[in-house]
RNA sequence: GGAGAGGUGGCCGAGCGGUUGAAGGCGCAGCACUGGAAAUGCUGUUUGGGGGUAACUUCAACGAGGGUUCGAAUCCCUCCCUCUCCGCCA
């Protein structure tokens, strides 16, 4: 959420901002029930001072004379009483709507861009910041597709889950499960190694967790949702850990925060029909060991750079070839004021594929879930910077190695950091 | 699922219709005392919105939302959550 402060101030920059990201946001409702409903609580406010007041003076009087004499003029104050609360009764209800006409138009807003970030219309104009592994790509002459050399091990069975759930779910079979389960281990173990305290959050959620990290009320259609529970699926451990602290005031000695979270992740997929049918690509539920940090505000955009590195020192341990992309204003999400993509090649394709996202979504989210902090001895607080990013997803990471360790005989080489993992060098 | 108890400030804990944003204690900060400290004493110590350059001022908040009342932390209703016992269960 948007500082309305912010947009009551500076209503004209935080406009062009927004625009940056390739939309036409509106803000001149917000500013109009803005100051319509400052005006109205001005007018609430001093007849709630005379309520207050009258209440003081009769109780003042019924202490001193008892219930007995002056009644006539308790009579009085006790119509004035009257009378006042007859008017709230009729400004509240008004004020309160105006509300949340105002909150409901605010949680449509996307997070402002940062100023790091690049200008640009749509992905086209994201920014390759650096590559890694260019030695370790295969000749793709003799690769197959992760789906169908998972297939043909056996260790993918799409056609069966398919019978249990429905298209876009997958059964790891033998290896193809052990392989998943050491990838999530071997991600988990070093992400603990860097810094990062494990969490294992619940994957079913409520609405309040998904309003406070972005996901409603915007994108409701991309998760699943329960139907007799205020509950949904997580679409990504972002949501649950993130929110494991809405509503505090952390104690600003207590930041940074870094967890790290392995979670089955569920997401729809709606609109994207057709697209990625085969493979590990694209499911409606897939592993993922995500990354959260909780930081003070001067340190988020270094502590941005060093969760990349961390998504990063996974594929580099895995000798797996990849790029690190700048999102441009036009392509960030919508809670992110900045965010980096990295993209492991997938020789079937001959082309580089999203394995994870390293999102700072600044106070954005902190405003929404109401994360604060504060320092010891100053007053007021602050809202924390909160950053999240895949560290990786496992079944994206599953599909790189089946293709990038492809052997001519059909085999899959386990990378050598898996090998104790897995108890074995060789799959197939 | 059944029966009961309960949700108050950073924490513990009182208050059960009248100036209570909330006694008391702990903790924390400042000051005094001290050579220095402990102990002691004094003072201060929630958050959010509005107005104001500021000092300050005003409103709101005792799990959430309604109701009764001139006035609610206190009474009534609904919901949520926590705990205990029973049942069920990985």
């Amino acid at each position: 959420m948007l500082d309305l402060k912010k947009i009551r101030e500076n209503p004209d920059e935080v406009l062009k901002l927004l625009h940056q990201r390739n939309t036409d946001y509106q803000l001149q409702p917000i500013l109009d029930l803005d100051s319509q409903q400052r005006e109205m609580q001005s007018v609430r406010t001093e007849l709630q001072a005379r309520s207050n007041e009258i209440g003081k003076i009769i109780g003042e009087k019924m202490r001193q004379v008892g219930a007995n004499p002056q009644r006539e003029k308790i009579q009085n104050l006790k119509e004035e009483g009257n009378q006042v609360k007859a008017k709230l009764a009729q400004l509240e209800p008004e004020e309160r709507e105006l509300k949340a006409k105002l909150e409901a138009l605010l949680l449509e807003l996307p997070n402002l861009p940062s100023e790091t970030t690049p200008m640009g219309k749509n992905e086209t104009e994201n920014i390759e910041v650096r590559r890694w592994g260019d030695e370790f790509i295969p000749d793709g002459s003799h690769i197959l597709p992760h789906g169908e050399i998972g297939e043909k091990l056996g260790i993918i069975d799409s056609q069966r889950a398919v019978k249990v759930a429905q298209s876009r779910f997958v059964a790891l079979i033998g290896m193809g499960a052990a392989l998943e389960r050491a990838l999530i281990n071997f991600m988990l173990d070093r992400q603990i190694e860097a810094g990062y305290i494990e969490v294992m959050p619940p994957v079913l959620i409520n609405s309040e967790a998904l309003k406070g990290t972005g996901q409603l009320p915007k994108f409701a259609e991309e998760s699943f949702k329960c139907e007799n529970d205020d509950l949904w699926l997580t679409p990504t451990a972002e949501v649950p850990v993130t929110n494991l602290y809405s509503q505090e005031i952390l104690e600003g000695e207590k930041l940074p925060i870094y967890h790290c979270a392995y979670t089955p992740c569920f997401r729809r997929e709606a609109g994207s029909y057709g697209r990625d049918m085969r493979g590990l690509i694209r499911l409606h539920q897939f592993n993922k060991v995500e990354l959260i940090k909780l930081v003070r505000p001067e340190t988020s955009a270094e502590e941005h750079e060093k969760m990349v590195n961390n998504a990063e020192a996974i594929l580099q341990a895995l000798k797996l070839p990849y790029r690190v992309i700048e999102l441009c204003t036009g392509d960030i999400g919508f809670s992110a004021a900045k965010c980096y993509d990295l993209e492991v090649w997938l020789p079937s394709a001959n082309t580089y594929r999203e394995i994870s996202s390293c999102s700072n979504c600044h106070d954005f989210q902190a405003r929404r879930a109401n994360i604060r902090f504060k320092d010891k001895g100053k007053k007021g607080t602050d809202y924390v910077h909160t950053l999240n990013g895949s560290g990786l997803a496992v079944g994206r990471t599953m599909a790189a190695i089946l293709e990038n360790y492809q052997q001519c005989d059909g085999t899959i080489k386990v990378p050598d950091v898996l090998q104790s993992y897995v108890k074995t060098d060789c799959i197939g």
